[in-house]
DNA sequence: CCATTTTATGCAAACGGTTGCATTGGAAAG
DNA sequence: CTTTCCAATGCAACCGTTTGCATAAAATGG
């Protein structure tokens, strides 16, 4: 067995609660123990039980990761990763772990649940996707320290949450069309249900609701989950009598897809269509051409996410907060104006 | 307080270990005993607490994933994604939980190492660039069960991992260029010095030495990290007396650069020159030309690294183990034969 | 019908820390 | 020189479960 406390104890001729006290620095120890404590510590070559102290201080110092595990689109998981990987990193600093679960709703017990229940995590942050009314419940009835990632379809206003500034995201990126010249722009989501996706419609419609009758409304197209649709899709598009001349684009795969439909019909860009898209993906700025973005920064939406969490978690009243973080437009060649 | 084994226990009127023993189904128990139990643990909404049991029993039923915090290309983590998708299902399969951490060296007491001598975990899977003599050392110092992804660059009889069958990837890769009578055959790497880098070179090299002296072997060209190199050095490469006509790519980044060069080029393929491509993303299949490929089953490497460590976890005798998977080619529309 | 084995259950220690309360010795205060 | 107070440390209970050993009751065998 690996040595224990009262190892430590026994060898500087303390009691094991002076040698907790001192790994702890929660009491006053005279300096000259303390250092013989430390010492043999190190000597000894001794690390604290985690499992003990867990279970002492009735604490996992784990926080969990809800990931959907539906959501099988390895691409916007790439994006998700920058959020993990800061979640990742402040409740590190903050002495915590990082456990992982994926969403899986065919178990009797739900994982999810589970985490709850057993005490195997001290909080969880969940995808709006996976905040269902019934999880929701259990959560708050077992008082439970949660923060959503993403605008929560239910009980927006009683949960605390973090999204980006969806509708303004949008709003801007139109509205930079229609500075640079663009008339009629389409829209091209992936999958037009979910609450962000609803956002950036709203954003695009009110930019839009603020030029005179130019234009149309039903110019949002839905991928129906599928992004490679939106080549299929913006084909079509000019095909009909009176063609888009900007597209804005949920997603990078999207974009991708309309800049092959473009070159398919010939059309050139920024000169003819404007192109414009979600998501800062790193090689946005190498297509062809370098595409202006509406720059999603999931970073912060992931520290945000898990400070926020942290702080319910060690102050139970902690009362529920929201937090938009805003976008930001980059603009390259892909919307550098019309040619008149 | 939550309701404890006890409260059961005293309900039910037995004492705590038999109902511990229910719940763990490791002993005899009276149907009739049992089924009293069972029904009080539903009726009082009992949950065995985690952080007692684990305690108990010297195991934290969680496996530690590291994950390289250097390695800040988004794309290669999309990628990696799947491998972790899978881990997290198989050890959840088996009642274990994941624990994610970054790999920071720069603490004085390393994160990876924490999770070992805390005892946080039960064993852990590390990235082949985590793998460090140091690391490896602890390690097997204190008989810790762990896996590593990717082959690793020290000690490679003396650990267990998994790896993609890198070398003969590419050397299929090449003999299908050469079968299509592609005969002057670049390859793009984003890094040259990593591991699986190396063997895929080494493959390379092979196929290409079976064919009587018409391929040059400086033909390997390094990124230095940046994929969108690939641009310029696809650009380069035409502007030369004598141009290629097949490049093999490492990585869909670096295919997608390649693609545009050559169209900047008016090279068309595959009639002048033939593309294929490392990873079959879910969008080199629309991509233009739908890209050939070397699929890498990253699903089947998470899933065999986590059933792999679970089985060494479980058995402290397992003996290490090399798994190497095969990689599948995959061809469409950019190898599809030279124009004679 | 008694001896032996098996089945079902209880008892209590153990896992390795943490922490409230008690105790001690010495310093500060009067 | 007492009295008071505080800093430093020890004692022991406790956190909730598991498990080896003991025991009683029931089943089996001869």
């Amino acid at each position: 067995m690996a040595v224990t406390i009262k190892d430590i104890a026994k060898h500087v001729g303390v009691a094991p609660s002076t040698v907790s006290r001192v790994i702890n620095g929660n009491a006053a120890i005279s300096k000259e123990t303390k250092d013989k404590i430390i010492k043999v510590m190190k000597d000894m070559d001794y690390h604290p039980n985690s499992l003990a102290r867990n279970f002492a201080n009735g604490s996992t110092y784990a926080i969990g990761l809800v990931i959907d595990a539906s959501d099988d689109n390895t691409f916007s998981n790439a994006f998700f990763n920058r959020s993990v990987y800061a979640i990742e990193t402040v409740i590190q600093q903050n002495g915590y772990n990082l456990l992982i679960t994926n969403d899986r709703e065919d178990e009797k017990r739900p994982s999810v649940e589970k985490l709850v229940f057993e005490k195997k995590v001290d909080g969880i942050i969940l995808p709006s996707s996976s905040a269902t009314p019934k999880l929701i419940g259990v959560l708050k009835k077992n008082n439970f320290p949660f923060i959503v990632l993403g605008e929560p379809e239910i009980e927006k206003d009683e949960t605390s949450w973090v999204d980006v500034n969806n509708a303004l995201g949008s709003e801007t990126a139109v509205k930079h069309l229609l500075q640079n010249g663009y008339k009629r722009i389409v829209f091209i989501l992936e999958n037009r249900t979910t609450v962000f996706a609803k956002n950036r419609v709203e954003g695009y419609e009110r930019a839009l609701s603020e030029v005179e009758g130019e234009a149309r409304l039903d110019d949002i197209k839905d991928c129906d989950g599928k992004a490679e649709n939106a080549f299929e899709i913006t084909k079509k598009l000019f095909e009909q009598a009176e063609t888009p001349d900007a597209i804005l684009c949920s997603n990078n795969v999207i974009a991708y897809q309309v800049l092959r439909a473009l070159r398919a019909c010939s059309k050139s860009i920024p000169d003819e269509v404007g192109v414009m898209t979600f998501d800062n993906y790193p090689f946005s700025e190498f297509m062809d051409p370098p595409l202006s973005v509406v720059d999603v920064d999931t970073f912060r939406l992931g520290e945000q996410a898990a400070s926020n969490l942290i702080k319910k978690i060690q102050n139970a009243d902690y009362e529920n907060q929201q937090t938009v973080i805003a976008t930001k437009l980059i603009i390259r060649e892909s919307t550098k104006g019309k040619r008149k």
